[in-house]
RNA sequence: GGGCGGUUGGCGCAGAUGGUUAGCGCGUCACGUUGACAUCGUGAAGGUCACAGGUUCAAAUCCUGUACCGCCCA
C-alpha cells in the first residue's frame, strides 16, 4: 500500500478480521513440545458453555493474551490451552428453562433424553463464548482445546475418583448439607451466598413439664421449631441454672423437650436460650451429633412440610411459617417479635434461599489434601500477585472443611460407582463392572448422583494435558506457568487444582497466579445483568476497536488488583491513542518511502542530540516495559509506552524530525509551527517572510541527506520497537501497521521483544535534550501568554544559564529559529536586558527574552515574574530548612544531601536571573 | 464477631523496599485547523494526599487509633 492511500482513521475491523485469520492460518498460536525452547504455559479458566462473552472474560483473557503473546516474543515456547467447562448445574438449569418454555418437563422426558438435549444445546451454543475470544484476539493453540465432559476429561475424572476413594478421602455419608429446593441438589459449602436480609426474631415461650415455669427462645425460622428436639443453654449463664436436666413441652406439638447444655451457645442471642433442630440448622446438626439427639425432618428437599409437621404437612415453608406464627399467637406462646438482620444462604446458581437438608452425600476429606497444599504456598514455591491474597487463601485452607462433591443432577460426571442391588456393595471403578466385586451379581445400578463441576476443573492443568496418560505435553508443560483469575473462584478452583496438582502430579499446578480486579460500573457495582449496568464487550469492540477495549482493561489493571471501573471516557481515551498510533505511523511510512533500510548501515549514520535523546528513551522503556510485564505490572507498562510514544516521541522528536525531512512530504502543515513561518512549497499560501527555506534550498547537499536518512531511521526504528512493545496489548493494530512497514518480515507476533542496550542509553544526551526543550516550552508560554500567533515570527534573545547549556543551544541553532520561529535568534550568555521585552526563564535558569518591538504590559510581566519567584522561593525555604538540619547532613545518605544542595543551587540560580529580570523592568 | 481492601485536584485512578517541585487520563479555561492525527496541537488553572497521634534527619508512603465506603469469612 502507498503511504498516502492509507486512510486518516484507524478502522479496526476489516484489519481485526484479517490478522486474526492469518495468524491462525498460519498456526502460530499453536505450540508443540520442544526441549530446545523453554516453556511457557498457561490454562485458560475455562468459560461456561452456557457464557457469553462479559467484560470479566475480555479482563481475563486480555491479561493471559498479553502474557502469552509476550512470552512468546521473548522466545518462549508459549502455549495457551483453551477449553470450556460444562458447569453442570447452570448449563442444567437454562436447558431446563428452554424446555420449560417448549412445554417439556424435564422429569418426563426422562435422564438419558435430558442429557442428550444438553449435548445437542451444548453443539449449538457451546462454541459462543470461543468465538468471542477469537474475536478478543486470544492466542490460543484451538486444536487443544478442551471440554471437562469430553472423552479424556471424563477418565481424568474417574481416576480422581477412583484413586481418591481407594485412598479413603473419599467417603459416603448421612450429613447436613446445603439442599437448593429449586435446583434440587446439594451444594458445597462454598457454593453458599449469604446475603443480610431484614428478617424478624420471634420470642416464642416453651412452657415446663411441671406447668411452673417456662423459658422463652429466639428463632428466625419459626417453622422449624416443629423439628425442635432439645433447647439448650451455655453452662455458665447464670439464668438457667435451675432448668437444666428439666423437659419442657414444645408448643403446637406438644413433644418433649429436654434442656441441655453446650459450649457453643452464645447467651447473647436472643433469650440465651437456643431451640435445637438437627434436621434442619448445621450448628444445631452438630449438637445433636455429640449429644445423641434424634433428627426431626419436617421439611423436604422440594422445601414442603413433611408427615412429621403433623397439621402442617404439605405446606410449603414459608406458609408453614405464617400458619405456625398464627397459632402461637392464638395459643399465647408467641411473647414479641423483633427486627433482626441476619444472613441467609442462597443459592449461588439460583439464589433460592438454601434449606439444611439432612442426606446421604459423598464427601473428600480434605485436611489431608490442604496440608501440602499449604505448604507449596508458604514455602513460595507458588506466588500469589498481588500477594495479599495467599493470607486469603491460606486461610480458608487452613480451615478447611470436607468438600460436598455429590449433586444430584443429570449433566455432569456420573460418579463411577455401582450399586449392587444384590448385597448392596459398592463397586467404585473406572469401567462399568459386570458383576459385583463381592457377590458376583449383575444386578448392578450406577450411581444416580454427578459430581460437582469443580472436581473436574481441579484437574485442568494436567487433564488438558493428557493425564491420567503420561504424555510429553504434560512431561514438558507441566506444571504450567502462570494462571491469571479472579478472587472470587481462589476457593473454588485455585485452591483445589494445587491440592489436586500435588495429588495426582506429585508437584504444583503452576508457579505463579494472577489475581486480577472485578469489572465493575461507574457505580462500583459488580457488571450484571439483573442490574442491567453491563458494558458488553462485544458492542465496544464493535465501537471502539478491539485494541482499544484491551488496552484500556490492561491499563486498569494495577499492581494492587483494584476493582476496574469501566468507562466510554476510558473507551474513547485507548480509541484515540490507537488513532494516534494509527497516524503517526502514517506519517513515517508517508516519509521513508524511499528509505533503503537494507542498504543504510548504522554507522553511515549521524546521530545529533534529538536522535541520541529519543534512542536512550526507548531504550529506558524497554527496559522500563519488560520489567513492569515480569512484575505482573500491566498498567505501568502500557502507561509507559503511551506517555513515551505520544508525548515524547510524536510531540517531541516527529515534530523535530520535520525539519530534516524531505519537502515532497513534509509539506507546510505538516509542520505549521515550523514551515508555514518559514515558507513552504508548492500549493501553500506564500512565505510569510520570503526566505526560502533550509529545506528547499538545502535538499541536495550531502549533509542535509545524511540528515534526512539518519531522521528516517531513527523514526523507523523507534516505531518498529514501539510496536512490538505494544503487540501484546494491540495485537492487530500492531500488526497491520508492521506489516506497512518497510524492512519488516513475517509477523510481528513471531518478531523478537526489544532487548534494552544500555549503550544505546546515553542519560546525557537526555539532560541536553530536555534542557532544549524547555527553552521551547518557555517560548510558548510567551505566546501563549500574549497571544501571539505562531506564524509570527519573533526576536529572540536566549540567556544560557551557563556555558554548558550555550553550547547545547547554540549547536541547535536552527531548529530553535525554526521551530520558535525566530526573525532574529540571539543566544547571549551576557545579555543584559533592557526596554519592552516579554521573558520566561526554565527550570535551569536559562531565560527567553522577545521583543516585540512594541509597548508591553510592563506590569503584568513584573507580576508574573515576581510570582514566579514567590513559588520558587517557597521551595527554597523547604530545601533550606533541610540543609540547615544538622541531623540531615549527619544522617542521609550523600547522595541525597547533594542532590538537595543542587536543587538549591538551581532554585537559587533561577530567582537571581528573574530577580535580574525585574529590575531592568 | 474475624479478616482484607479503599479514602490523593471536579470525576476516574497511579504512586515496591520512606527522600519526586505528588503524577496520569477525562473534564475545565485560553489560543490554534488546508497535508500524520480535531479521535488533534500549544499553553494554563486546579491537590494542607480522610482525620488524630507516633516513629524518623525526612512520611502520600511505616506504626497506632478514629471515621466513612466496599468485599470476603463466620
Amino acid at each position: 500500500m502507498e503511504g498516502r492511500d492509507i486512510p486518516t482513521k484507524y478502522n479496526p475491523r476489516p484489519v481485526e478480521e484479517r490478522w486474526y485469520q492469518f495468524w491462525e492460518e498460519k498456526g502460530y498460536f499453536q505450540a508443540e513440545v520442544n526441549k530446545k525452547k523453554r516453556p511457557y504455559c498457561i490454562v485458560i479458566p475455562p468459560p461456561n458453555i452456557t457464557g457469553s462473552l462479559h467484560m470479566g472474560h475480555a479482563l481475563n483473557n486480555t491479561l493471559q493474551d498479553i502474557l502469552i503473546r509476550w512470552k512468546r516474543m521473548q522466545g518462549y515456547n508459549a502455549l495457551w490451552i483453551p477449553g470450556v467447562d460444562h458447569a453442570g448445574i447452570a448449563t442444567q438449569n437454562v436447558v431446563e428453562k428452554e424446555l420449560v418454555e417448549a412445554g417439556i418437563n424435564r422429569h418426563e422426558l426422562g435422564r438419558e433424553k435430558f442429557v442428550e438435549k444438553v449435548w445437542e444445546w451444548k453443539a449449538k451454543y457451546g462454541e459462543t463464548i470461543i468465538q468471542q475470544l477469537k474475536r478478543l484476539g486470544c492466542a490460543c493453540d484451538w486444536r487443544r482445546s478442551r471440554f471437562t465432559l469430553d472423552e479424556s476429561c471424563s477418565r481424568a475424572v474417574r481416576e480422581e475418583f477412583v484413586r481418591l476413594h481407594q485412598e479413603r478421602l473419599i467417603y459416603q455419608a448421612n450429613y447436613i448439607i446445603n439442599w437448593c429446593p429449586r435446583c434440587q441438589t446439594a451444594l458445597s459449602d462454598i457454593e453458599v451466598e449469604h446475603q443480610e436480609i431484614n428478617g424478624k426474631l420471634y420470642y416464642i415461650n416453651y412452657p415446663l413439664e411441671s406447668g411452673q415455669d417456662q423459658l422463652t427462645v429466639a428463632t428466625t425460622r419459626p417453622e422449624t421449631m416443629l423439628g425442635d428436639v432439645a433447647v439448650a443453654v451455655h453452662p455458665d449463664d447464670k439464668r438457667y441454672q435451675r432448668f437444666i436436666g428439666k423437659t419442657l413441652i414444645l408448643p403446637l406439638v406438644g413433644r418433649q423437650l429436654p434442656i441441655i447444655i453446650d459450649e457453643r451457645i452464645d447467651p447473647s442471642f436472643g433469650t440465651g436460650a437456643v431451640k435445637i433442630t438437627p434436621a434442619h440448622d448445621p450448628d444445631d446438626f452438630e449438637i445433636g451429633v455429640k449429644q445423641k439427639l434424634s433428627q426431626v425432618v419436617v421439611i423436604d428437599e422440594t422445601g414442603k412440610m413433611t408427615k412429621e409437621a403433623g397439621n402442617y404437612a404439605g405446606m410449603d415453608r414459608y406458609q408453614c411459617r405464617e400458619e405456625v406464627l398464627k397459632d402461637l399467637k392464638t395459643q399465647r406462646y408467641l411473647v414479641k417479635i423483633e427486627d433482626y438482620i441476619h444472613s441467609v444462604g442462597h443459592c449461588y446458581r439460583c439464589h433460592t434461599a438454601i434449606e439444611p437438608l439432612i442426606s446421604e452425600q459423598w464427601f473428600v476429606k480434605m485436611k489431608e489434601l490442604a496440608r501440602p497444599a499449604i505448604r507449596a504456598v508458604k514455602s513460595g514455591r507458588i506466588t500469589f500477585f498481588p500477594h495479599r491474597w495467599t493470607k486469603v487463601y491460606l486461610n480458608w485452607m487452613e480451615n478447611i472443611r470436607d468438600w460436598c462433591i455429590s449433586r444430584q443432577i443429570w449433566w455432569g460426571h456420573q460418579l463411577p460407582v455401582w450399586h449392587c442391588r444384590n448385597c448392596q456393595h459398592l463397586n467404585v471403578s473406572q469401567e462399568e463392572p459386570n458383576s459385583c466385586e463381592k457377590c458376583g451379581s449383575s444386578d448392578l445400578e450406577q450411581d444416580q448422583n454427578v459430581l460437582d463441576t469443580w472436581f473436574s476443573s481441579a484437574l485442568w492443568p494436567f487433564s488438558t494435558l493428557g493425564w491420567p496418560e503420561e504424555t510429553e505435553d504434560l512431561a514438558y508443560f507441566y506444571p504450567t506457568s502462570t494462571l491469571v483469575t479472579g478472587h472470587e473462584i481462589i476457593y473454588f478452583w485455585v485452591a483445589r487444582m494445587i491440592m489436586m496438582g500435588l495429588k495426582f502430579r506429585g508437584d504444583i499446578p503452576f508457579h505463579e497466579v494472577y489475581i486480577h480486579g472485578i469489572v465493575r460500573d461507574r457505580e462500583g457495582r459488580k457488571m450484571s445483568k439483573s442490574l442491567g449496568n453491563v458494558i458488553d464487550p462485544l458492542e465496544t469492540m464493535e465501537e471502539y476497536g478491539t485494541d482499544a477495549l484491551r488496552l484500556a482493561l490492561a491499563q486498569a489493571s494495577t499492581l494492587g488488583g483494584q476493582d476496574i471501573f469501566l468507562s466510554r471516557e476510558r473507551l474513547e481515551g485507548t480509541r484515540n491513542f490507537a488513532n494516534k498510533l494509527w497516524n503517526v505511523s502514517r506519517f513515517i511510512l508517508l516519509n521513508t518511502e524511499d528509505f533503503n533500510f537494507k542498504g543504510t548501515k548504522q554507522k553511515s549514520l549521524k546521530f545529533d542530540e534529538d536522535d541520541e535523546y529519543i534512542i536512550s528513551r526507548l531504550n529506558q522503556i524497554i527496559r522500563e516495559v519488560t520489567n513492569s510485564l515480569s512484575a505482573y505490572k500491566f498498567s505501568e507498562a502500557s502507561q509507559a509506552i503511551y506517555e513515551f510514544l505520544w508525548h515524547e516521541f510524536c510531540d517531541w522528536y516527529v515534530e523535530l524530525s520535520k525539519l530534516r525531512l524531505p519537502v515532497r512530504y513534509s509539506l507546510c502543515s505538516t509542520a505549521p509551527k515550523v514551515l508555514y513561518a518559514q515558507g513552504c512549497l508548492s500549493g501553500c499560501p506564500e512565505p510569510l517572510n520570503g526566505t526560502a527555506s533550509r529545506q528547499s534550498e538545502g535538499l541536495q547537499g550531502d549533509k542535509d541527506e545524511e540528515e534526512r536518512r539518519t531522521a528516517q531511521w531513527v523514526l523507523h526504528y523507534v516505531l518498529r520497537n514501539v510496536l512490538k512493545l505494544l503487540h501484546p496489548y494491540m495485537p492487530f493494530i500492531t500488526e497491520e501497521i508492521w506489516q506497512h512497514l518497510a524492512g519488516t518480515e513475517g509477523s510481528i507476533m513471531l518478531s523478537a521483544w526489544p532487548r534494552f542496550l544500555r549503550k544505546r542509553v546515553n542519560e546525557k544526551a537526555i539532560g541536553r535534550a530536555r534542557k532544549k526543550y524547555e527553552v521551547i516550552t518557555a517560548e510558548r508560554r510567551i505566546r501563549s501568554g500574549w497571544n501571539i500567533p505562531l506564524k509570527r515570527k519573533l526576536e529572540h534573545v536566549i540567556k544560557p544559564v551557563n556555558r554548558e547549556e550555550k553550547e547545547i543551544l547554540e549547536r541547535s541553532r536552527e531548529k530553535f529559529t525554526q521551530l520558535l520561529p525566530s526573525s532574529q535568534l540571539t543566544i547571549d550568555e551576557n545579555y543584559e536586558p533592557s526596554g519592552n521585552l516579554i521573558s520566561e526563564v526554565t527550570p535551569s535558569g536559562t531565560t527567553i527574552f522577545v521583543n516585540l518591538g512594541e509597548a508591553v504590559d510592563l506590569e503584568r510581566e513584573r507580576e508574573k515574574h515576581r510570582k514566579e519567584i514567590a513559588k520558587i522561593e517557597e521551595e527554597l525555604k523547604r530545601v533550606d530548612r533541610k540543609l540547615s538540619s544538622a541531623d540531615f547532613l549527619e544522617k542521609a545518605p550523600q547522595e541525597i544531601v547533594e542532590k538537595e544542595k543542587n536543587k538549591r543551587d538551581e532554585y537559587e540560580t533561577r530567582i537571581s536571573q528573574l530577580l535580574k529580570t525585574l529590575k531592568k523592568k
